[in-house]
DNA sequence: TATGAATGAGGTTTCATTCAT
DNA sequence: CATGAATGAAACCTCATTCAT
């Protein structure tokens, strides 16, 4: 699914081309920052010439909205893996449950964390080149907490469940993103804890947010 | 305190001269990003020639110690001033202070946010330039906080005050910052609720983390 | 009869090919400059591939020639059509016939301007290109003039009849070329006629040049 | 006098370099068409850099003014040098005077007949580069040769002077530029005379048109 | 010491031409 | 033979940094 500024590829070759491209591209943008990698480079890596590059990418901002493509991919292999099955069981109680929603999104962001931090940023600026996909998945993530949180509705307390997954999903990726990300540089430079030690917290801090009363 | 890579100023000439600039520089960070800034454009501004800045600043990565330098100094005002003077009140309860917290950060990120932004940018993406100077800032930071927390010993249910300490500025921090600065590309962008809402919110989810026991 | 650089077209679906290719650009020229018609452009617009365009067409110099061989054939269209027929009455006078020559010249112009522009421009900037059939067609035309002129013996004043001929090719093609191709910014600019009024002027001009005495 | 797209230059180093850029401009408009030169070429060629030259100019296409301006101070040059000086003697008659100026354009031609050219192609091509000198230009020059026919106005036959004068002015010039820059490439390929009867001819041509009756 | 002109490496992009399929 | 993907030289332009004045 070519995005803004891509241009489909039909035949074979032009279409391994481009694998060879987006591979090298996401090689890269695991070493650096997307300002800091050039065309050149990523051709020269790719092993294909700069010209093969733009008979795909309309300019060079047309990979930006690879690196979304790419994270959702990533993502549905994620989920699609039985590894990471979820299947939250009522009488273990809320707080395991999202024990195990923390884990699984650290698990993920030891896997994938450079892309992460690639696509929420230019998600933020360059909003303009990601279009809607962005916010289409973070609403469906936000329905599928949703349901997780009705299997507990007897330990929930906050009157809206929708808000409540939403502000969950928030809470969630707000705080594992800065942790795995920056865990030396950001306030998280602050945080002596093992992973596990953090997981366990930020799934208490959810907790408490849902089931404490006004 | 001269940082890393600028040069010390003595003279009341040249001390003129270096406010020129960090002013100019302080003005451009607020309209846009610092890769976006040029030295050519920093000079115009501030009025005195390029040769100049390079006599203050050994390159162009030498301004960057001066945003974290900047945002002390704006944070150190913010605190010093009485409209945002906090006092916790031991009787109105644990929660009651943790809203006052998250209002005052919110209060903070209104009016520098986007030192706020540039400051958290470039901690991560340059760390090797930004020194042991925001290590030291969050330190005294989450002191301050484990002394909050201690009036309310009574309800905090957590075992190791400073570590709760730590979570609580963490998750302050990262909460207010990504809902203040990307409220609509980032996660945050499934959120519906007003500032006012969210901050409640937030300080709820910090509360609950601090008094449901294990 | 194919040009420099131009290979050969034997088959019938060859030769289809070539005509496709041809269009194409004959098209593209009356739109644009030579230098910004790009071959994959001329491949698009004439529907096939950019190797049909190389297999044709030794390089993009070889299109040059091309555009002589379309002038021609229009001119050669452009005298065939009997609306266009010039036949001189001697009783008429010179002046009359002049004036017809005139306003033919301007309606060649009028349908194909853009070509003659460019076959102008590329008898002038690549003149190695563009053979001798150039020369050939103006002599041709010296003749037609010179066997007019001839006709009006009585009139004319200039001794040889054949440079007579040659300056009044000369005079008719630079005077109208000018005043239709570039109205607006060449020296033409200082003109404020009608196309009528200019083309009288014009045969005045060859008329006056022929028949005062020395 | 620094045309659009062109940076004021005031130290004395600068005005040198932009000297240097200029004269190297010039010389290599001497040499290919304004397409043909690049920017680099340029640098090279003016013993400076490529930035140096980006200093002074905003882009390429600044250079374009600089064709026109050159040739005005050209013309100016040339008029004011007294070897060039005309002073028609109204006891000579028109068509000698209409002959010496032919000449005089001609001799003009000789020496600046390259600049001359790329004034023409760009004043054609880039109009909105050009501005509105160009029509100055040749207004002016329509308003000295309706003063030049008034000397003769017992010969002129023309009932409008200024129509008549720039008539004049446009056989003029059309007449001499396509016979002095493309003498072997453009219809003046037909003719075979010396620049000398040439000039004489065109001078009899206008002298015709302005002199026969209706 | 201050100025701002000059440097030049490095970035993006185009397109005539070649060549694997 | 046709196709169109790939090549790569070369163009324009930017800007951190240096250095003559």
């Amino acid at each position: 699914m070519a995005g803004q500024g891509e241009k489909t590829a039909l035949q074979a070759r032009s279409i391994q081309t481009r694998n060879k491209i987006v591979s090298a591209f996401e090689m890269l943008l695991k070493e650096k920052a997307f300002e800091d990698i050039s065309v050149a480079e990523i051709a020269s890596k790719a092993g294909v010439s700069v010209g093969a590059i733009y008979r795909r990418f309309e300019n060079k901002d047309a990979f930006i909205p690879l690196i979304l493509d790419t994270y959702k991919k990533r993502i549905e292999a994620f989920a699609a893996d039985p590894a990471n099955h979820f299947a939250p069981d009522p009488e273990a109680g809320l707080f395991t449950a999202l024990q195990e929603m923390t884990q699984l999104a650290w698990r993920f962001l030891e896997q994938d964390g450079n892309l992460l931090r690639a696509a929420y940023i230019h998600a933020r600026t360059r909003p303009d080149l990601v279009g809607d996909e962005w916010d289409d998945l973070l609403a469906a993530s936000a329905a599928g907490y949703a349901q997780v949180l009705r299997l507990f509705a007897g330990e929930v307390q906050r009157p809206d469940i929708n808000e409540a997954a939403k502000m969950t999903l928030y809470l969630l990726n707000v705080g594992i993103v800065e942790f795995g990300l920056y865990p030396k540089e950001g306030p998280a430079a602050v945080l002596t804890m093992t992973p596990e030690a953090f997981t366990r917290s930020l799934a208490r801090a959810i907790y408490g947010y849902l089931v404490t009363a006004d």
